[in-house]
DNA sequence: GTCTATACGCGGATAGAC
DNA sequence: GTCTATCCGCGTATAGAC
């Protein structure tokens, strides 16, 4: 999946400059294939169809370049689930919509859930960075949102933290953990009529996990 | 953690040769750390306590290791689910049975849920041996479960494979994503009493998730 | 069965031409 | 701003002494 430049860039200061995005999409495919570790900066030059050195020039080291990667995805996801989840409408409205906005974006977004939850599980750059708090007002928000239930007397009175966390699993595991999910599934999690059947089974389990 | 031998090994054949568990248990906590691409042999053997070449000349590759590491775990988790799974007492005995045996064996191996969540993201060298079949058993196994529990029609009727990937992750992200539990709960999950507590939410979150 | 020493490639990162 | 060429360390893996 090579970028199609058509001819190739000389040297000098060309008239048009590589956009950054080039540099971020090439970075989210190979690092959500291999990791952070596993990536190599040769690997996601030759992906954008550009040289090491310039790769370089536009970002100072790898982790730069992966921490970019990670706050955009978090930034997106984060932005998502601050809208779904505002005070419109009553509580299982706002448990639908969070769902549906979520389960789109991961499921129009293949490589998001993988970048997600492996950085989740490594603790890597991007979780030791500052650019991690927003992953937890992520989190304050699906708490605060589980809280405004309990308080309606419509979620069931269990410990809000291991349901947000379940939450959270729930929606990264089955984009992510691609193996499982093939297995159990029998084909692959992104079409558009798989997303819709994801999107009405975890409504159906987000609304018995915690009701009454 | 470096294993204490006493007195450093001399040369040639020794009388007591190093137990292959030494070697695993190093190669488990570097490999769960690091994941596969960012774990050296180096490391490992530092950890064992041995020199690198001593580690090559009991394994012969870094992926024959890893491959063994988690093997061992999918066996681990295999023969529990089967035992917990088995056709005694009702679906809900059964239900509770599976959830308290493999909470207590991810809470009490912190190492294991980790290296298998990262597995299925990476979809990695062990997901692709032969070896990868012990977990599309587990998962099967799983599966059949809830069938029972749906032709007993003491479980909702929705789609079984969504509710299986659910109890895998349920049960994987809360000991694998670390800095996320750790955000949630504000301590570590592997304490005796937050695995006691993590017992009882999920007993009663994989109640809810399928009783009707 | 374990050691020391080493081969060899590929990784991240830099220098300097254009 | 991009290129070619290169530095240097650390990775896996091997050879051969003991």
């Amino acid at each position: 999946m090579v970028v199609e430049s058509g001819k190739r860039r000389g040297r000098g200061r060309p008239k048009e400059p590589i956009p950054r995005s080039t540099f971020l999409r090439a970075a989210q495919g190979i690092f959500a294939d291999a990791g952070f570790q596993g990536a190599s900066m040769s690997a996601i030059a030759r992906e954008a169809g550009v040289s090491k050195a310039t790769l370089f020039h536009h970002f100072e080291t790898k982790e730069d370049l992966y921490i970019e990667v990670l706050t955009a995805i978090a930034s997106d996801l984060g932005r998502l689930v601050h809208e779904a989840v505002e005070d419109r409408g009553n509580f299982h409205e706002r448990l639908d919509r969070l769902a549906e906005a979520i389960i789109r974006y991961l499921g129009g977004t293949p490589r998001a859930a993988r970048l997600l939850l492996r950085e989740f599980v490594d603790a890597g750059p991007f979780m030791n960075s500052a650019a991690a708090l927003s992953v937890a007002t992520v989190l304050d928000d699906v708490v605060a949102l589980y809280q405004d239930g309990q308080d309606a007397g419509l979620v069931v009175p269990q410990d809000l933290r291991h349901l947000a966390a379940t939450s959270v699993a729930l929606h990264l595991h089955w984009f992510a953990a691609t193996p499982v999910t093939r297995h159990l599934l029998g084909g692959s999690p992104f079409t558009p009529e798989a997303i819709e059947d994801r999107i009405r089974e975890v409504k159906a389990q987000a609304r018995r996990l915690c009701t009454l």
